[in-house]
DNA sequence: AACGCGGGGAG
DNA sequence: CTCCCAGCGTT
């Protein structure tokens, strides 16, 4: 399923990348705070971890892992330039390894290097972007490369700041460069880093929710190692890619299983919160709830499509208009005489309903009214033989006894 | 802080 | 079908 295993010759793939950062040191950015129209973004990036790390061997755990079982034959780690690295953490955003690797062989045939990329006309860069989707990514991709020509002598900048202000590359993606081609401590953040931590650190919250997430990149900083940060960074995507997986993660086979929160807790499966669904549409609808004197309910059966088709539930009206002309044409009694229940809130895939009952304790059918194929009275016992929408249903059997 | 961007893959 | 995926830029 893998398209990139694991290969024998990963312990010593990992030793010839073994990195040359300066160890114990974390470059930082040189804030430029509030300058420019990203200065916000740009003024948290790159600080050093205040929090305490959280674990001295997780790295060290993980670094063991990934030699034997991380990703090596990816198609940007080799050769490892500091472009390649680039380009694929720009089509990398969002878009899965399998789906990328095709597109970056093909597209760093066709442009080698980056003075290549600045040199090519844009529609030439989209075209060999065509597919990937998010096309802003491709844009700014160009537009990088011919500012780095313009500005950094052709090359891309090893500098944080200098790379975080060229267009498409964010906090995670200028660490994730730095880190992969220069071995420089800088975290990364990406999903499977979030998913990680979520489990690992037991956070409750959906990771990309402001306070979640700036937890999570003081975590992250916390577990870095002092050297090979490369490994590292790669580490952590291939752990979190084939071994702490969003769905029925290989816990039995995860070098950091001890000291996970999420696993010693049983929360594996419920962390990290999901997304909140958006906020669905709402909708009103009143129902009467009819009683004679027998303390029979009127039921009407619900048109063949729609919400709960062709199921039995209480007459329905948009607004009280509508619940007043209802109640008038089939019943003799006073339509003010209702009284009011508790709103009942329910949940649909697509919308959110607010049914407002309203009950009459004894009323009469008009005389022309009497039960049919859409309309009957209806005795407590037996509404278990009828298809009845279950919140109808509750309301029926709590709400109105005898 | 919320949203748009886009296509593919998995359940 | 829904949700997610090596995020970022804009509003």
């Amino acid at each position: 399923m893998d398209r990139y295993p694991g290969n024998r010759f990963a312990a010593a793939a990992a030793l010839r990348s073994a990195d040359h950062a300066t160890p114990g040191r974390l470059r930082r950015g040189t804030a430029r705070r509030g300058s420019g129209v990203r200065g916000r973004h740009r003024a948290r990036a790159g600080r050093r971890a205040v929090t305490a790390p959280a674990a001295p061997d997780y790295a060290a755990r993980l670094l063991t892992w990934f030699d034997a079982n991380g990703r090596h034959g990816l198609p940007w780690q080799h050769p490892r330039t500091p472009y390649r690295v680039w380009l694929s953490e720009i089509m990398l955003q969002q878009t899965q390894v399998s789906v990328v690797a095709p597109y970056f062989e093909r597209f760093v045939a066709a442009l080698p290097d980056l003075p290549a990329l600045a040199r090519a006309p844009l529609d030439r860069v989209l075209a060999l972007w065509s597919g990937l989707g998010y096309y802003a990514r491709a844009r700014n991709l160009h537009a990088a490369a011919r500012a780095c020509v313009e500005v950094h002598g052709g090359a891309l900048p090893r500098d944080f700041d200098a790379l975080l202000a060229l267009p498409g590359i964010g906090r995670s993606t200028a660490g994730a460069i730095l880190a992969q081609t220069w071995g420089e401590r800088f975290p990364i953040l990406d999903g499977n880093v979030r998913r990680v931590l979520c489990r690992w650190h037991g956070i409750d919250g959906w990771p990309g929710a402001p306070g979640v997430e700036k937890r999570l990149w003081q975590l992250a900083e916390g577990h870095l190692p002092q050297a090979r940060l490369a490994d590292y960074t790669q580490a952590q995507m291939d752990f979190g890619a084939t071994l702490c997986t969003r769905r029925a993660p290989a816990c039995l086979l995860c070098p950091v299983r001890e000291g996970c929160a999420a696993l010693r807790d049983g929360r594996v499966d419920e962390l990290p919160t999901p997304k909140p669904g958006r906020a669905l549409p709402e909708r009103e609808a009143i129902v009467l709830q009819l009683q004679d004197a027998q303390g029979r309910i009127l039921l009407q059966r619900r048109p063949p499509a729609g919400i709960w088709a062709s199921l039995w539930s209480l007459p329905e009206a948009a607004d009280d208009d509508a619940a007043r002309d209802w109640f008038e044409r089939h019943l003799d009694g006073d339509f003010a005489r209702g009284e009011p229940l508790e709103p009942i809130a329910h949940a649909f895939t697509h919308y959110r309903l607010r049914i407002l009952p309203r009950r009459w304790p004894a009323v009469a059918p008009r005389a022309a009214v009497r039960d049919n194929d859409d309309l009957r009275w209806v005795a407590r016992h037996e509404y278990g033989a009828l298809g009845i929408p279950a919140p109808i249903r509750r309301l029926l059997l709590t709400g109105s006894d005898r």
